[in-house]
Parts: structure tokens; sequence; C-alpha cells
DNA sequence: AAAATAGTGTCTATAAGACATTATGTC
DNA sequence: GACATAATGTCTTATAGACACTATTTT
């Protein structure tokens, strides 16, 4: 296997093949008073008791990476049930965690804040939300992560419909687009955002509208699909 | 589901924390023959004896994923020095690999035909190219993963300046048009091809020209950066 | 009728893509 | 001068982006 290697660091006629530790750790994003947040939790063990970390968790016997990060969703964010989630990179620098040498699998994941449930559930962490707009310093290399997870999602926001995730079955244009302004932390152009978004034949109309308050009631749509679909034509 | 939970599978306080394997798996890339293909080593271990798998190696103690990668490239395919490679993709799947529990961090990389030398070098396993047209069944679920690195490779070469890997310093437009061609598998229009690359000011030309055969010699390019580079735009 | 948001169309500029001929070397 | 590849420009169509007014409902 590592042929022709004569001699390895030990000595021994082996490499050193590493056992590691594993944890999956997840950039939780949601939409709270018409601002994109990312949940984080109080560290509560050493090292760096009482700074600011992602959830995240240890990978256990026979599992996969993402079966670990759908736990840490459901016990650190009380998430249930179907959620946007994707891998976003392993971190595997020897000295990113100082316990030791732990591998990260991070994987980003995108919810409606009423899915969220902080207050049920057993955690003794304290979760909560901040805007990404402006972060406290991070555990780890978590800072990294985040940015990094961040980026992935604006990105996905142009390329897909995972708007999706931010939205409920039924929603109007304006809340759409309020969803990607939030996200991609600019105005867009209300005409222009419809014409294109329209096309993209991703939304429908239903026998439904929304009357707010004193004004008129707004035509509500919904996503022809809940599964993440990639476009071949970015939205913006 | 995990919420709640008292009692651990293994029935200790503590969560059965998994120690695991972990290998870097590369999908290698090159141009030879005008066509797109990758290295296969044919295993000389069981499982799957004799069959073909991507170059992989376990990922030693204290060493991050990327430099086991680039010792894979280094001993089972004589790459050395500057190559471009990027993470792929984790896989974490407990069934993927017979032998047991192990994580495949995956990786792509593009090398010139030139930079491969399988011959010399201590490897007992024999690597060899294969165009990626035409594929035979590979180990584990290393078809998979090949699947995704061509994916992720062609995906690049539209958005970056990627093609610098595949080209020596001094290139002329058709060698750099034909390696896109190569890469995406289809024909494309000489006359927008080099309007639209040149418009993205990631080449230059330089003061030589290529006097090949009996016919006009073309004028010689080179990358502004041999380093990768996103670009806003895509190339086509 | 006042307030508030919904809903709509045009114009301009830029880019993509289809397409054919001339230029300049070597042999 | 025959051959082979290099090099170049125009037209059409589609898309992106700037931009302002009318429509409909509630109170």
């Amino acid at each position: 296997m590592f042929a022709g290697m004569k001699n390895y660091p030990t000595g021994s006629d082996r490499p050193p093949r590493a056992r590691l530790f594993l944890t999956a750790d997840v950039v939780l994003l949601t939409i709270e008073d018409d601002a994109l947040k990312v949940v984080l939790v109080e560290r509560t063990r050493r090292p760096d008791l009482g700074s600011l970390a992602l959830p995240g968790g240890f990978i256990w016997h026979a599992e996969m990476a993402e079966d670990a990060a759908r736990r840490v969703l459901a016990v650190k964010a009380g998430v249930e049930g179907d959620v946007y989630m994707e891998q976003l990179y392993t971190f595997t620098e020897p000295e990113r965690d100082s316990r030791g040498h732990i591998i990260s699998v991070a994987y980003v994941a995108v919810v409606r804040r009423h899915d969220l449930s902080f207050a049920d559930g057993p955690q003794t962490e304290t979760p909560a939300l901040y805007p990404v707009t402006k972060l406290p310093k991070l555990s780890f290399d978590h800072g990294r992560i985040l940015k990094y997870g961040l980026k992935r999602i604006r990105d996905k926001f142009v390329y897909t419909n995972i708007a999706y995730a931010l939205l409920p079955e039924r929603f109007t244009l304006s809340q759409l687009q309020r969803v990607y302004e939030i996200v991609l932390g600019r105005d867009l152009d209300k005409r222009n955002f419809r014409k294109k978004y329209l096309s993209l034949g991703m939304i429908r109309p239903v026998q439904e509208v929304l009357s707010g308050g004193r004004h008129r009631p707004a035509q509500m749509f919904e996503f022809v699909s809940r599964k993440a679909v990639a476009l071949t034509e970015p939205v913006l």
C-alpha cells in the first residue's frame, strides 16, 4: 500500500496510520427580524469554556457524518425533519483543535426560524442566534468555517431554489425578494427580480392571496419542488 | 429522535465516539492523446485485489488530509511540486469500504501528462491512465467519487483559470481551446472562444510565436497568474 | 381619501452565439 | 503554389439592469 517506502517515521514496517476522532460541525443559518443569523452555542467544557462555537458533536461508531450533523441539529437546536443541509468542507489541520487532532466535517444548514426550538430539549449548552454581520470571535477555527459556509449559501441562492428553505409553503413575491435581499445583503430591483424569478419556472402561483394590512393583497406562490434544484442560469 | 436521549447504545453515560481511519483518495486527471484521462491503480491487496481504484492512502498521525493527498500523488504517480489540487468531498458511509468504517477525504488534482512518472519510483501498484469516456468498474465507491470529481473540474474550467494546470507556461490560443474542448467534451467556436477568453484578461501575449508545421505560426500566450483564480463571469 | 404595498413595461447596453474569409507561414 | 493552421468581424438575438407609475385593498 505504501509500497516502496522503506522506513516509516515510527521505525515500524507499517505506516503510522492515524485513528482519529471526527466531529460534525454545522453552520446553521436562519432569518430572524429581517436579518441573517447563525446559531452559536456557548461552550460548557474546556477548552475555551464560555466562548462561542458552532454547534457540533462527535461522530459515533457506524454513523455517517451527515447523520451526526442531523443529530447535532436535533439535540442542539431542536431541529427535526426535513432540513436543507449540505456538506461544506472537511478541516483536517492537526492543530485546529487544542484537544488534539480532531477532524471536522462541516455542514451548512438553512431553516426557518420557526423550526428552531432552543427552549425545550435537554441541551445544557445554550444556543442563540447571532447576526452574521457582526459576529463575535469563535472558538477553534469556527470563524473560518462560518465564513466559508456563508459564502457557500450566498452562491447557492444565486444558482438554486434553496430559498424554499427559508419560506413557508406559500409566500408572496415580496417575501421571496426580501429573503434574497437579506441573504445576499443588498437591495434588489422589484421589477427585475420578479421578471427574472418567474421566468425560471421554479415557482407557480396558487389560488390564494395574502391580505395583510391596509393595502392591496398579494398573490401567493409555491415552489414547484421543495428539493434542492440546481439552475443552469443564475437568479441574479 | 435524538433529543432527550438518556442512554447511549453502549449503555455508557458517554457517547460512543468513533476513532476512525481516514484515507485521502485522489481523482488525478490529465490529458493524453487528446483525451481526458484519470489515473487508476490496480489493487495489490484484499479486498478487491486486482481491480481498479483511485490512488489513495491512509492519513498519518499529525498529518492533514491534503498532505496525505500530496504524498499519494508523489508516491503513486511520481507527481512532485506545484500541482493544482482541491478538496472534493468527504465520504463517510460506514459501508463504503468493506474493510470497515473508513472515511475518504477525496481530492481532485490536475496535472500535465509530462509531470506524471509511472515508470520510475518505488510503487508496486501499477498506475495507468484511463480515458474518462469509457471507464471500467472501480472498487468501493470510487466510481462515484470519480464521477463527482469530473463534474467539479468541468465546472471549474468554466469559472476559473485552471486550464493553466494542463498547459505549458507558453501556449497558443488553439492549444488552450483544445484543452477546453477535451475537458468539456464538446467543440467550441474558434472566434467566439478567442473573443471571450481574451476579454477575461487572464492571459497575455508573449514575444514569441510557435512555428509548427507548414502553416502560419501562432502567437503564444501566458497566464497572468498560475494560481487558481475565480471569475465572476463564466468563460463559456 | 389617505395610506400602504402589489403589480406592471420599456428602453438601453451588453453579451452570446451563429457564421466565412483572409493571412502567413512551411514545404 | 499548395497546404495547413492562424487570425479576424458582423449580425442577430437574448439578457441584465435602470427606471416610475397605476392598481387595489383597508381603515
